[in-house]
DNA sequence: GTCTATATACAGATAGAC
DNA sequence: GTCTATCTGTATATAGAC
């Protein structure tokens, strides 16, 4: 991505590893053959073979790197107005649990959470577990500040944060269409955050 | 179940229903073989497809038939004390969804959602959105009383369902054991069933 | 290291005897 | 209707030439 890489046999790892990640996620651990990912590569199926030993050790490399929250999200959770640095934090999470690669990966880890269990762990760690832990964080330092009461700031965050995912994020993991459009969903992340406001004591 | 069958044949087609049901929810839908079905299920391979023209047809039969939210968790949303007939309520919902048949079948429905669409809107249709209009209607009735203050039940519903769900259901969803006992998890309730009364102006 | 060709296993589905 | 035996396709993984 970044730099461009020297040999030619790191040049086809990534390729493979590109190609093996777009097939993984759209269609999932057992539908995709080792020769579709060699073909929409650009190599044969031995160079994957002798690049990654086996189906297994392909996928847990390239979902690896897809679990990883986008560091985007995570800048700027400051500012004077605690609703408008919530709104804003929560409007790109949502954001984001809705793209359809992150709807992808969830899809792809629970299918095969019998199978990959580190995987999932992985997953969890580098994903939710993270951005609640930095939310709450954040909820401590006003509930410090004296702006909210709260006893466990991240059971807040779990709240919050759960509430703002909506069961829309569950008919997209389902394959079923968003039941409402972007305005909606916006005003569904007001109504929790304020709810959330509320709820603990905030004085706005 | 209820009552005994009466042919033969009809008891067959129970044996392979059940053997099936039980291997795709525990294994999934491509992992599970045919021959894995007739073994459980104690007859030949040719008489399930003599029974059910297909390994898709089999296996839509015999999850739309776990769909449905047991009907106990919807006796008795009525009593005097909104606070406990909520919590009386939430409470058998989280011990519903987090059962293993429930992980089960919402992890399947996941792993199947671009195979097998149809599947997943009677599953949300069957489950979540029948949970979610059922609380609904009775935060309807309390706004109408004057308990609450919303304007609305569909969405606050969904926030407090959202909420006690917690994100220990999604840790079970992604294979991964449960972040805390039956204790916690009736507090992470009551905590969330108190910060929706507080925000929705209850006065209790 | 990379390719073509192949070994081995098992899937879904069917044919034909009883 | 139910069984045993089989067809056909395709998967993972490997052998051997360049």
């Amino acid at each position: 991505m970044t730099q461009p890489l020297s040999t030619r046999s790191e040049r086809k790892r990534e390729q493979i590893l590109e190609a093996a990640g777009q097939l993984f996620v759209q269609q999932g651990f057992i539908t995709t053959s080792m020769d579709e990912v060699a073909q929409q590569a650009g190599v044969s199926k031995q160079t994957v073979y002798a690049h990654f030993g086996s189906k297994d050790e392909l996928f847990t490399h390239c979902i690896e790197r897809k679990c990883v929250v986008n560091e985007l999200l995570f800048s700027g959770l400051t500012g004077s107005n605690p609703r408008n640095v919530l709104m804003d934090f929560i409007g790109r999470f949502v954001e984001m649990i809705n793209s359809e690669e992150a709807v992808y990966v969830y899809r792809l880890c629970v299918s095969q959470a019998e199978t990959h269990p580190d995987l999932s762990q992985r997953y969890f760690e580098a994903g939710p577990a993270k951005v609640i832990g930095t939310l709450a964080e954040y909820l401590k330092s006003l509930h410090e500040a004296g702006v909210l009461t709260l006893d466990d700031p991240q059971i807040a965050a779990e709240q919050l944060l759960l509430m703002c995912r909506g069961i829309g994020n569950m008919r997209l993991a389902l394959g079923l269409p968003m039941d409402q459009d972007d305005a909606a969903c916006h005003q569904r992340v007001t109504q929790s955050v304020d709810l959330f406001l509320r709820g603990y004591g905030y004085q706005g």
